[in-house]
This record gives structure tokens, C-alpha cells and sequence, in this order.
DNA sequence: CAGTATGGTGAGTGGCTCTCATCGACGTCT
DNA sequence: AGACGTCGATGAGAGCCACTCACCATACTG
């Protein structure tokens, strides 16, 4: 039974000392996963870095799963940020240009957040559904930038593929609708899709160091990959 | 039941079952990782599947994360040799898509091998140097491929980066020699390059299930971004 | 056949997530 | 103002984990 039904006050004091306390939880999180990425938060640390013992936290967040699901969710809120803001007017070479260095960008400022997004943080991690909307949200100001751009042979079997998402599930006909409403839905999908490839091959790869002989610059991977998918949208 | 009646090389009885132990060691991590990932790899689990306790498993590797990295260099074993077999004649574009196919494929039918080698599997750990030969070993047959190929505007300040790389790091010039002893080393790095992160991106997503709603078919994707690549390219 | 290197064990350390009963303190309601 | 009840915090503990160490028995080796 809730406790206080007839009361649904916004803030009692109790409720705002416990938005203040998840919020510490979250931040402290957020530093150890900063530091040695997801698998090395621990509750227990976090506990005794807040000053309280371990099993206090679990009054606030039901498992270490729960608390690194929030934090996914608000990593994914802040790329999408991080993206929207990037996304402005001028030529769509520009734009998207704009787009995928803010993407990059973002993740290579926060490279175990990403991580968190790219990857399975734990063994039995299921990412809640959620995660798919944000996702979404983080990729919607690419459509119209592909809206106008018209797709080559090889990328037809694509774009044959996106008409048919976009027709079978109401939602992405929705999303897109909303982020681009000019042009044709299939294409812009089809070159979201294949920029969203190409940012998480170049992102991964910088982010995890792996080309740190090549004169470590992810910077000028992304330009090239982005130029020839902008050459080969058309735009 | 083993039969230790005769030796018939330098090796002893103690180092042939040294090895044979090893490699069932190896072989139930493996079956452990592809069921939960490698975070869900322990290593009490792998002695008591063997048969014997846990303590026994350090008189074989001196940590987990020692079986880690010998599985990982396996598998860029693995995966290097199904790239190999890919690697035939004909034009360059179906070249590159049957190479492209090769390690898709692959990753598609190990993905938590993939996983292994493409994430940061524990918070400490460190990949070793020769994990970086082993993924040149993977990329090599792509060399070629692009060796004959030229870059357009956008790529050219990721073919001088390539340049200045080759030129300063006598280990990758002879790297490209091996595979691509004829045409442009520094265009062959900048196909390769390319490749490998397009080639990172989708098989990222698609190994993760991330677009699990899409028609379910990371090929059409790995074959639209392969194309737009050798058109960028001029294959 | 004696010596010894090697593989295996049990006990133990310190860490982790997470549960549970209990205690105390604070906000809430009468 | 006082009593109530909820919530936060605790210590103890279960059940994992990786890893160390002293010790023992076996089986290869000279």
C-alpha cells in the first residue's frame, strides 16, 4: 500500500533528502566509472566514500544493475544533448560533419560512458527498453540530413529494409516522422543507420585506444568515413 | 585411460599433460564466455566442470586474466584465418566484401569472442603488445585490396596521417610490404583503416543486438557501408 | 631405488553483491 | 505537544569471487 495516498505532495523533506542522497549515489558512480570503467563500480566503494555502509545503498537503489541502468539512461540523455546541440543549419555535408564530432566528441571527453552505452557492462545485463528510445533520440538529428540525399545501387538493399522497419513498426515511422519530416523516411534511415555504424567503429576503436601508433587522431578517421558516406548519400 | 607408454618426442610425460590440461582449460572458458561473456568467466566454475578445486587452476595460468589473454590471442588466431580464407582473386570491390563477409560472419558466429577482442573485458586489464601483431595479422589481406585504389579530397588527410605513420614506424612499413608489396602503402592503410572501423561499427552493433528490430540483418548494413567504402575508394 | 619436481588439496584472506532482523531518528498526524 | 509509524542505517551473515600458502602424495628422473 503507498504510505501517504491522500498526500501526493511533489518534495516532502523526506523525498528530497532522498533525491539528494541518489544523486550523490549517482555521482560518486559516475567518478568510479570514470576512473576503471563499469565493471569496477562497486557499491560497497561508493558506500564508503559517502560515509555510510554498504547495504544503506540498496534503500535507494534496488541492485548494482538498477543503479548503472540509471546512470545509462542519463549517459544517454547527455550524448543526445551533446548531439542535438550540434545540429544547426547550412549545407548537409556541414551538418552532418557537425553532428558526428559531436558524437565523437562527446565520447571521447566521457569515454567509459560510452562504453557503458556500446557495451554489456555486466553478464546478465539486460538494457531495459528505454534504452532504445534514447538511442533514438540520440540518432534523430541525422534524419533530415539524409532526408534529402538519395541512395546509390548498393545501398538499395538497405533502404528496401528501412521502408519495410518503417512500415511494419508504427514508432519508427513516428520518430522519424518527428525529426524529419520532409523526404523519404527509408532513405534517411538508411543513412542514419549507416552513420550510426560508422561513429560506433571510429568511436570504438579511439575511444579504446586501438590505433594509438596512428598518430592518435580518431578526428581524422571520422572525417574521412563521414566524407565518403556523405559522397555516397549524395549530399 | 591416457596413454603415456610411449614418447616419441622431446616432450615429456609431465609437459604433454601439462599442455592437454591447458587446453581443456581453455576449452570450458571458451563454452563459459560463449554463455554469459567474459566478465562471467570464473575460474571456480572452469575447476569444478574440470573436476578438480579451484587453487589447482594456478598451476596452469597464473591468473584469470593470463587465461584471458591467451584466449584473446586465439581467437585473433580464429579470426585471422577466416579472414585468410576469404582473401582470393577477382575484382577488388568483391574482394573487399568477401573479406568484409569473412569477418562479419565470424564475428556473428562467435559474438562473445568478438567481444573479447573488440571490448575491455576486465577493469584492470591491459592488453598485451602482441595483441596488436595479432590484429594486423586480421587486417593484412585488406592491404592489398586498397593498395590499387586512390583517395578522394576527404580521405587524403587521413592518407597523410597513414604516410607519416608508415614512414615513422618501420614495423608497420613492413607490415604493408608483406601484403601489399605493389601500390600505395599509405592508400592501403587508409582503405584498411576505414574498413577495419566500418567493419568495427556494424559488426559492434549488430553482435550486440542493437538493431534487433531493423529486419535483423547486419549483412545488408555491412554490405551498403562495405560499398559506399569502395566507391569512396575507387575500387 | 632414492630424490625431487609437480599437481592437487584444504584452509584462509579479502573482496564483492545482496538479505535480514533490528535499532534509532525523524516527519506526520491527532 | 505527544504518540505513531515509516524510513534510513546498521551489523551479521550467506554465498559468490580471485588468489595465496603450507602441505601431501604421486609419478617422473637420475
Amino acid at each position: 500500500m503507498r504510505a501517504t495516498h491522500h498526500t501526493e505532495r511533489m518534495s516532502t523533506p523526506r523525498q528530497r533528502y532522498r533525491d539528494q542522497v541518489r544523486s550523490e549515489i549517482k555521482q560518486i558512480a559516475l567518478v568510479q566509472i570514470g576512473a576503471g570503467g563499469a565493471a569496477a563500480l562497486s557499491l560497497n566503494a561508493v558506500a564508503k566514500q559517502l560515509g555510510v555502509t554498504g547495504p544503506a545503498l540498496y534503500k535507494y537503489f534496488r541492485s548494482r544493475d538498477d543503479l548503472l541502468t540509471e546512470l545509462i539512461l542519463e549517459a544517454f540523455d547527455d550524448v543526445a544533448g551533446a548531439v542535438r546541440a550540434a545540429a544547426g543549419g547550412g549545407p548537409p555535408r556541414e551538418r552532418l560533419h557537425a553532428l558526428a564530432r559531436a558524437f565523437h566528441g562527446w565520447a571521447v571527453a566521457n569515454p567509459h560512458l560510452f562504453q557503458l552505452l556500446a557495451g554489456t557492462p555486466s553478464p546478465g545485463y539486460e538494457a531495459p527498453p528505454e534504452s532504445m528510445l534514447r538511442a533514438r533520440s540520440v540518432l534523430g538529428p541525422f534524419l533530415p540530413v539524409f532526408a534529402g540525399g538519395h541512395c546509390r545501387p548498393g545501398t538499395e538493399p538497405l533502404r528496401e529494409q528501412m521502408r519495410r522497419w518503417v512500415e511494419e513498426t508504427p514508432a519508427v515511422a513516428e520518430w522519424v516522422r518527428t525529426f524529419a519530416p520532409e523526404g523519404d523516411p527509408a532513405t534517411a534511415l538508411a543513412g542514419t543507420v549507416m552513420a550510426w555504424a560508422q561513429l560506433q567503429g571510429v568511436v570504438s576503436l579511439d575511444v579504446q585506444g586501438q590505433f594509438a601508433g596512428l598518430g592518435h587522431s580518431g578526428a581524422t578517421l571520422l572525417d574521412a568515413v563521414i566524407d565518403a558516406l556523405a559522397d555516397s548519400m549524395g549530399l
